[in-house]
DNA sequence: TGTACATCAGTGAACGCGCGTTCACTGATGTAC
DNA sequence: TGTACATCAGTGAACGCGCGTTCACTGATGTAC
C-alpha cells in the first residue's frame, strides 16, 4: 500500500551552488529510515542512498564516511528533542508545577513517538572511535546539555516557588533525568511491560520531591 | 601482549555424548566477545566460532541460527544478574535498609562491571522477530522477572519495617527499577558524565521513599 | 578378545549477499570574453 | 548576443570483505556379535 514515494521519482538534480541541499535530504532520509525500522543497524550508507533516491557514491560529496551520517542524525535528533521540550515549556503557562510536568511528559512523549530515534540517541552503539574520527569529546558532551538545562530550570522554579524541596538542585536534576531516561528507554525498547497506569506522574512527583497535595 | 589464548590451542574434540559441552563453550565465547568489544554487533556467528576455536558450521549442531546464540547469551546474562542480586541480598545481613541498598547497588555494580552485557540485555536490538523465530513472548517477559521480584521484596521489607512509605508497592518497585535502569544504562553507555558523587544513594533513597535520617 | 559397523562431533569448501569505498566518467549550469 | 570553457552535482561499474548458511565429507568413538 504505502509506497516509498520519496524514492520513486527520478530526482531533479540540484542547481549549482545548491548541492548542499542534498545533505539535508540525506540526513532526513536516514532519520526516516531509523524511525521506520527502529533499528540503527539498518541505517547503512547504501540504504540511505536508496531511500533518498541517489547513488551510493553521491553521499561522499557530503559526508566523509558512514559514521558521519549517524553523527548528523543523532545531532539532529537531540536538536529536535530540545525543540520539543522548549515547545512544551512555552505552551504550559506560568505555573511551575504545570511546567515541570509539561517538560517531563514532553520528554517521555518524544521517546514514545520516536522510539528508534530515542534508542539510537542514547544507545551508544553509533558512537565513533574518538581517535579515528573528527568528532571531539566536546561534541559528545554537548549533546543533550540543552535539555538537561531546561529540566534544571523547571525544577529550580518549583523549588523557588516552595512546591518542591532540594538540597542540591543540579544533583536532583540529574536524578530526575535518570528516572525519565530509564522509563523512556525501556518504553522505547519494549511494547509489553506491566506499567502501572500512573507511572509517569509517580516517577516525576517522587524525583522532583514535590510537596504532597 | 594478551593473546586470545582460548583460540590458539587446537581444541580436543568432545567425546561421544558430550557434544553438548560445546554449546556451553559457544555461549561463554559469545559472552566474552560481548564483554571485550562492548558491542553486540561484533558478536557474529563467525566471530564466536573463531573465538571458541571451531569452524563456523559447527555452531549449527547447537544453535538453529545466529539470533539463537544472542538469545542464549541474553538469557544467561539475566540469570547472572539474578544470581548477583541474590548474592548481595544474602551477604547483607538482616537489616531491611542495608538489604535494600545492597541489592540496588548490586544492580548498578553489575552494569558497571559488564557494560556491554547490560546494554545488550536491555538494548532491544538483539530481539528476534517473534513471528520468524521459535522464541515466544512469554520467554521475553520472563527475562528479568526474578530481579524485579527481589526488588519488590526488599522494598516491601522496608515498608513493613516502617522505614519506607508506599501507597502501592508494585508500582513503587517499578519506579525504583526504572530509576536504577536509567542510571545503570547511561553509565554502561558513556564514561564521561558529570555524575554527582552521591547519585546512587540519592536515587535509591528518593525512589524508595525512605524516611529521613 | 576381535572385528565390522553405526553413530556422532566436527570440518572444508563453496554459495550469494549487502556492505563501504574507489575511480574515472557525464552532462547540465553558470561565467569570461 | 554568441561561444568556449571551467565548475560542479551526481553516476556506473567495480573492488574486496565479512557475513550467514549449505553441503558432502572425515574420522574418532562406542557397540553388537
Amino acid at each position: 500500500m504505502a509506497e516509498e514515494s520519496t524514492a520513486t521519482a527520478p530526482r531533479a538534480r540540484n542547481r549549482r551552488g545548491e548541492g548542499g541541499r542534498l545533505r539535508e535530504e540525506i540526513v532526513a532520509g536516514a532519520v526516516a529510515l531509523l524511525d521506520e525500522t527502529g533499528d540503527e543497524t539498518s541505517v547503512t550508507l547504501r540504504a540511505v542512498a536508496r531511500r533518498v533516491g541517489i547513488s551510493a557514491p553521491s553521499i561522499y560529496r557530503h559526508f566523509a564516511d558512514q559514521p558521519s551520517i549517524m553523527l548528523a542524525v543523532v545531532q539532529r535528533a537531540f536538536d529536535e528533542l530540545d525543540a520539543a521540550l522548549r515547545g512544551a515549556w512555552e505552551a504550559a503557562g506560568d505555573d511551575p508545577r504545570t511546567r515541570l510536568f509539561a517538560v517531563c511528559t514532553g520528554y517521555l512523549e518524544f521517546a514514545r513517538t520516536h522510539p528508534g530515534r530515542y534508542r539510537t540517541m542514547f544507545g551508544g552503539l553509533w558512537m565513533p572511535d574518538l581517535e579515528a574520527s573528527s568528532v571531539t569529546e566536546a561534541d559528545m558532551q554537548a549533546l543533550g546539555q540543552g535539555s538537561l538545562q531546561l529540566l534544571n530550570d523547571v525544577l529550580g522554579d518549583c523549588v523557588a516557588a516552595g512546591i518542591a524541596t532540594s538540597t542540591d538542585l543540579s544533583a536532583d536534576t540529574i536524578a530526575l533525568w535518570v528516572g525519565l531516561h530509564g522509563l523512556a528507554h525501556q518504553q522505547s525498547v519494549t511494547v509489553s511491560f506491566p506499567w502501572p497506569p500512573d507511572i509517569d506522574a509517580r516517577l516525576i512527583a517522587t524525583l522532583a520531591h514535590l510537596a504532597d497535595g
